[in-house]
DNA sequence: TGAATCTATAACCACGGGTAATATTACTGC
DNA sequence: GCAGTAATATTACCCGTGGTTATAGATTCA
């Protein structure tokens, strides 16, 4: 908020302006970086103080570039949400233009990439969903976000094929709901493959229970 | 821990363990259902204070009986884990004669029944997710053991139609996911009716995408 | 009654989020 | 250069909450 307050037209105003900000451009990036790194140390219980010790300040410099912690799990959330959003429109990019036919491709890319993305940042996932309650504005923006980039390739194709679009809201957030959770219950034992996880759950969003078991046995 | 240690061979002892434990029986469900009453009250920044204020006693003796405060949530947790597995079951009983048919059905009355379950319950739910960290054993509990109850059905009716039994598990927790992350979007908004929810899901589960929207408009 | 013991209480400790009061640095005008 | 000023950083502190200890109150058997 107000990076750079424009000048007014009173004298004295325009000397106090005149003075550059010494806040380094970059500061608040390695801050949430700092946190990043201590999260994924010493887990969810991450403290500010640590935080604050990771990044070589002390604790009022965290809480002035983030408001309180909030502003800080909002801060972690948000960025969160950028890098898989980003990731997901680059596994969607050409689902505009998918058939049927190679609509499982693109759902299967998809998922790997969410896939991928919760497996290898848990810290950052568990301290989000532990510190944060579940109706955080934060993390109903996460879903959101994934939610709506989803839902807009489900209308896309729904509507081209002449369907009933209406549903392709709650799709999405279904299929956010079912990757996730399946996930994370994989990422915990992993006994199966990746691979088959990411097949058996395209095969789930493609064709349902009643077609997902098809094609191993045609009966 | 040690609820009643059996006898000795020294009489000292034996005259230790005659008196009765004055501990009333019905007293830990008491509690607990005085700790869900505050949660619903105050939210899920409840505390131990205040639960234990709320059932007219002092802090120790929660603490006598649940250990710390994570017992407390394990037991909130394994209470509200066997009540919607009940329902769960109670849903899914004439699932096993169950044929194609008649299966969405099954789907139908699994799915409404959970999302009751978590739509008139809010709080507990918050509350857990909250103050228990994502891999929590007691909520990983609740997850397998909803999961585990799906799974049975999914597998039983796969053997019977000669399909491969092995992804029965990841279709579970993905249903699991699925149900529970669109049921609390849903619930955020409800920008549709209860009934359109479910039957959305039904299909979703049933069909998947290429299938769920055919039958509203049939080509 | 009195000794032994289980139970509950009040007072306390530790620790983490959050905030003044205070010191330090850097820039401006003379 | 040198004050004066404003932004920035630090130390020390407050407060609420999880968790424990020292102590008082019941209750049972002799």
């Amino acid at each position: 908020m107000t990076p750079m307050p424009d000048l007014t037209d009173t004298v004295a105003a325009a000397a106090v302006v005149a003075r550059t900000s010494r806040r380094p451009p970059g500061r608040r990036e390695a801050l949430l970086a700092a946190a990043l790194d201590v999260i994924r140390r010493v887990g969810t219980s991450a403290s500010m103080d640590e935080m604050a010790a990771e990044a070589g300040i002390t604790k009022p410099v965290l809480y002035r570039y983030f408001r309180d912690r909030d502003g800080l799990i909002t801060a972690l959330a948000d960025q969160f949400a950028d890098v898989l959003v980003a990731r997901l429109q680059l596994a969607l990019r050409d689902a505009a233009r998918a058939t049927q036919t190679d609509a499982d491709g693109v759902i299967h890319r998809a998922i790997e990439s969410y896939v991928g993305f919760i497996e290898e940042d848990p810290a950052l996932y568990g301290f989000l969903t532990q510190h944060a309650p579940p109706e955080h504005p934060a993390l109903i923006a996460v879903i959101e976000r994934v939610a709506g980039a989803i839902a807009g390739v489900i209308r896309d194709n729904f509507t081209a094929q002449g369907f009933d679009p209406r549903p392709a809201v709650t799709f999405a957030h279904g299929i956010v709901g079912m990757v996730h959770l399946a996930g994370a219950s994989w990422a915990r034992n992993r006994d199966i493959s990746r691979e088959e996880l990411v097949d058996d759950l395209t095969a789930l969003v493609s064709r349902g229970l009643t077609g997902a078991a098809t094609p191993l046995q045609p009966r």
